[in-house]
RNA sequence: GUCCCCUUCGUCUAGAGGCCUAGGACACCGCCCUUUCACGGCGGCAACAGGGGUUCGAAUCCCCUAGGGGACGCCA
């Protein structure tokens, strides 16, 4: 049998953290058996769905580059299948019309919640053997057996029993014929071809329902695994309201997508030891069934650190694109330019963006300079040493790291100071702080005219 | 309320009766490296939810309690 595995959203918001990590899985799952990825638009709930969260969806997940089979499936393309399987399950006698109002179930439901019971359909329609011709608006639904279980076999939870007892019929068409998500669900799993449904422990509850509309169609219903949800930090459920509803807001500060891809596949699971991964590393090693049943949080200091890892292993060109774009006038400079400041800075920042920001002077004059900085650097005598800086500096005849290294520790050792004394000075007056990379990098890679001039700009203006 | 699931350092976890004086990673703290900021190296702090059993022996098996999560829609 091959392996298909589906990613089911309903485009009604932006794709979150857990929808992410549910896509991963079943991506890593379907890439680790040489099987299929599909990808399919639950947007029956016509209301809600809109085509920018379906490009949204689609957009995130191309950022992560996981790939899926084309076309997108849309489930509301197979209307007509779905109507079709609803009369033919009604023919069959599986399923039957049920005139209950809403009104009448609403109040059932409260009546048995303040019995103490679990809300349920009371079967009432079961044997009444409505026509579709009564005129009163009607819903379908699916019989359930009365007594006996459901047994299935989950590929995280073990092995789940459900008592057929704590069930009710569930609803498989609305009143305007429509289907509804359990049975369109199926029908389109069926139709696909899906072998392994894995999918959020919140979906735990409905499968042994789904699986009473397969055993109704006669057709055997695939693997299933329920990963526990991803709560954010507080230890509630994942919301738009964390920060982390959309995850292309994460690839706004630059993160990566392998680190997060890595971050990702590594909660809730530890097989690996926590070990850093390249994205085709990861479903090489990535194992489903030792995934924890438990929730975990989301941890955006070690999500963090695995971006860190990921830009230290990745080669300065390819980061150079996305650090661009928190640049201003980014096209001043050339690309070799940038992917010097990224080498010097990728074990420095969390994110690109971080890293952007720490190494603005780089691209950008500083405006003005850190106050506490030059209280405690700036003083007559450094400024006589920087201007002496300057001309040594202006007389080299090399400019190159080796060079500038050797003629700033001539300098302190013909003034019998320490290398600070010089150093901070030179940094306050190229960064405007005291705070960058090794000093002669930093002047070799801002060069030679570029540094001169900010270090003139400094003696003169840390006068006062 | 009912049903289902979960509970090891702050966080993610290792752990399937003796290997546990409970291991690792992130975070935090300290030291080293160092010219600042970092990286890195070394070290430290820190947990078996509680209570009963079973056993020579329990983080591990059983029961109870507590806490957390999920589900109970003509949403998906």
């Amino acid at each position: 049998m091959s392996v298909v595995t589906r990613f089911p959203p309903s485009p009604t918001g932006h794709l979150h953290l857990g929808g992410a990590r549910t896509a991963i899985i079943n991506w890593m799952y379907a890439k680790q058996n040489g099987g299929n990825f599909i990808v399919r638009m639950e947007d029956t709930d016509k209301g809600r769905s809109s085509p920018e969260f379906e490009s949204s969806i689609l957009n995130s997940l191309n950022w992560f580059g996981l790939d899926f089979e084309k076309p997108v499936i849309r489930q509301s393309d197979s209307a007509v299948n779905h109507r079709k399987i609803i009369s033919q399950l009604l023919d069959s006698g599986k399923a039957y019309r049920c005139t209950c109002s809403l009104e009448r179930l609403e109040q059932l439901r409260a009546e048995q919640r303040s019995a103490g019971l679990k809300p349920r359909y009371d079967r009432r329609c079961r044997d009444r053997e409505i026509s579709a011709s009564t005129g009163t608006p009607f819903v379908v639904r699916l019989k359930i057996p009365e007594s006996g279980s459901i047994k299935f076999g989950d590929l995280v939870q073990g092995s789940v029993e459900y008592q057929n007892a704590e069930l009710d019929d569930l609803i498989i068409a609305r009143s305007d014929g429509s289907p509804t998500y359990h049975l369109s669900s199926v029908v389109d799993d069926i139709e696909a071809g899906v072998s392994h449904v894995i999918r959020g422990d919140d979906h735990l509850n409905n499968t042994p329902r789904q699986i009473h509309i397969f055993d109704a169609l006669n057709i055997k219903a695939p693997v299933y695994g329920h990963i526990p949800l991803l709560h954010s930090v507080d230890g509630k459920k994942l919301s738009k309201r964390s920060g982390l509803g959309n995850i292309l807001s994460l690839a706004e500060e630059g993160v990566l997508p392998n680190a997060l891809l890595n971050y990702l596949a590594n909660i809730g699971w530890s097989g690996d030891n926590g070990e850093v991964h390249q994205k085709e590393k990861l479903f090489e090693k990535f194992d489903l069934s030792s995934i924890s049943k438990s929730s975990a949080r989301f941890d955006i200091n070690k999500l963090y650190w695995f971006n860190q890892q990921h830009m230290v292993t990745s080669p300065p060109s390819s980061l150079v694109k996305i650090f661009k774009t928190f640049v201003e006038e980014s096209e001043k400079f050339d690309q070799s330019f940038f992917e010097k400041v990224i080498a010097l800075y990728t074990g420095r920042a969390n994110t690109i963006k971080d890293m952007a920001e720490k190494s603005f002077f780089f691209f950008k004059k500083p405006s003005d300079y850190d106050s506490k900085a030059r209280q405690k650097f700036i003083n007559p005598q450094a400024l006589i040493i920087l201007s002496q800086a300057i001309n040594r500096l202006q007389n080299l005849d090399d400019w190159n790291r080796q060079s500038i290294d050797g003629e700033l520790k001539r300098i302190v050792a013909e003034n019998d100071i320490a290398f600070p004394m010089l150093g901070q000075p030179i940094r306050i007056a190229l960064s405007g702080g005291t705070n960058s990379p090794d000093i002669s990098q930093t002047l070799n890679i801002l060069g030679r005219i570029e540094s001169l001039d900010r270090m003139y700009f400094a003696a003169e203006n840390l006068r006062s």
